[in-house]
DNA sequence: GTGGTCTAGACCACT
DNA sequence: GTGGTCTAGACCACA
C-alpha cells in the first residue's frame, strides 16, 4: 500500500494500479471486501474525492463492485470479454513506448524480458 | 503525416512520435531537411507554436537539429548514451500497460508480437 | 531572485539558471516545493507561460519534478548519468569563451579562478 | 577554413571564431592581408552579407582593420586595453557554462584542463 | 524566408 | 488552487 507522493502520476491512477496489481497477484481475492472510500482515504492520507475517483474507474473496468450501503468488493469474475477497441489502444501505447525505448538504445530482448517479468510474479517498481 | 485531432494525446507529442518513427524507419534520412515550422503548421492545420514546441522537444532529444534562419534537419548522429533513469521510466510505463493488457485477456505472446512488430517494419496504428 | 529584463538572455533561461544555481548552493533542497508557475510569474512580473517554459526545461533536465494539480518540487535525486555528447558541447562553448577572454587580455590563472569560484560558493554576477 | 553547415551556430559567428583562432595560433600574422568579403564568400560558398557581418564584428573587436579600397588586414597591434565590462560578460558566460558542466557531473579539474588546452596550442573542435 | 521569444487569454485535468 | 495545451499575434535575429 504505497502511494508515491513525488510521482508525476495522478494519485487516483496510482490507486487503480495498486488494486489491480494486488488482484492479479492474488493478494486481494475475488469477493473480498476492500476498505471504504473514506477508510482508504484515511489510510493513504489523501482526499476522499481522489479515492472515490479511483474506485469509480476500477468499477468501470470490472475490477471491483460497489454495493450501496454494504461496501466495496473485489469482483467475483473477471470479465473475459475481450474489448478489441481497448486492446488496440493499449497496443498503440505500448508500441509508442517501445519506440521510446529504441531511442534509448534498448534492444528487443530486454523489452521482452520486461513483459515476461510482469506476467510472472510481479515486483514492486520504483520511479514513475 | 496524420495527426489525430480527437486523440487525448497532445498534438505536439503526436508530431514528436511521427518524426521519430519516420527516422527509425529510414523515411527521414540524417542530414535531410524537414518541413519548416510554418510549413508543417500549414500542412497539419495547426498553430506554428505547437509545431515549434514539437521541434524543440525533438531537438532536446537529439533527433533533429534546428538552425535559426536556415531550417530544421534530421540529426547526423544519434546520441547513443543510454540514460538508465529514462530507461527505468519507460520500463515502468510499459509494465503498467502490460498489466492493463492482462486485464483485457491479452496473453504474453501477443504482447511480445507487438514489441517485435515495432522493431521490424513498423505499421501505423489508429487510436490513442 | 533577480531577472535581468535588459539582458539578451531569454527570461526562461535566466529562470533555469537561477533555480539550478540555488539547487547546487543548497538554497533549494531536494523535495522542497518551489513557487507555483503563477506565483513565480507574479513575483517576476512576467507571463505564466514563460515561467512554465522554464519549469518544463528544468524538468526535462531532471532538476525539478512537476505534478499536475499539486505543484512543483526539487527532484529528490539528481540523475548522475554523464552525457558525453552534452559534455562535448559545453566544452566547446567554454573553449570559445576562453578564446574571447584571451583577446580581452585575460590570463589563464584568472579564468581558472572563475571556474573555482563557481565550484565553491557561487556569487551572483550582473550582465549577460 | 571549415564552416560547419549543420552547426546551430550562426555562420557569421563561426567565421569570427575561425579568424580569431588563426590569429592566436599565428597562422594569420599581423599586417597580413586576408581575403576580401566577396572572395571569402566565394571560398566558403556563402552569402557575402554573412561574411560582411563577420568582418564588421572582427573590426569592432580590433582583430582586423579594413582600409577602404585597399582591403582587409590583420590588425598590427592587439588592443591591450582591458575592457572590464566585456571581461565581466565573458566571466558571466563562462560561469554559467561551468554550472551546466557541474550538472553533467564534470569536475573542476576537467574544466581547468579544457581552459589550459585552449591556452596552449589550440586544436580544432567538432560539434557546436 | 527561417526559427525564437514573449504576451494574453481560453479551456482542460488533477487535488 | 495546481500544471498543461493550444491559439493568435507581435517582435526579433539570421540567411
Amino acid at each position: 500500500m504505497m502511494i508515491d507522493k513525488s510521482s508525476a502520476k495522478p494519485y487516483y491512477e496510482q490507486i487503480v494500479l495498486l488494486i489491480k496489481e494486488q488482484v492479479l497477484q492474488g493478494i486481494l481475492q475475488p469477493g473480498e471486501q476492500i476498505a471504504s472510500v473514506r477508510e482508504m482515504a484515511r489510510q493513504l492520507l489523501m482526499n476522499p474525492n481522489t479515492v472515490s475517483k479511483a474506485y469509480k474507474m476500477l468499477e468501470m473496468q470490472g475490477v471491483i463492485v460497489t454495493v450501496k450501503g454494504r461496501g466495496t468488493y473485489i469482483a467475483e469474475q473477471q470479465t473475459t470479454v475481450r474489448d478489441d477497441a481497448k486492446v488496440a489502444q493499449v497496443k498503440q501505447k505500448i508500441q509508442e513506448l517501445v519506440l521510446e525505448a529504441r531511442y534509448l538504445s534498448v534492444d528487443e530482448t530486454e523489452i521482452t524480458k520486461w513483459v515476461t517479468e510482469q506476467y510472472e510474479g510481479s515486483q514492486t517498481n520504483a520511479n514513475d
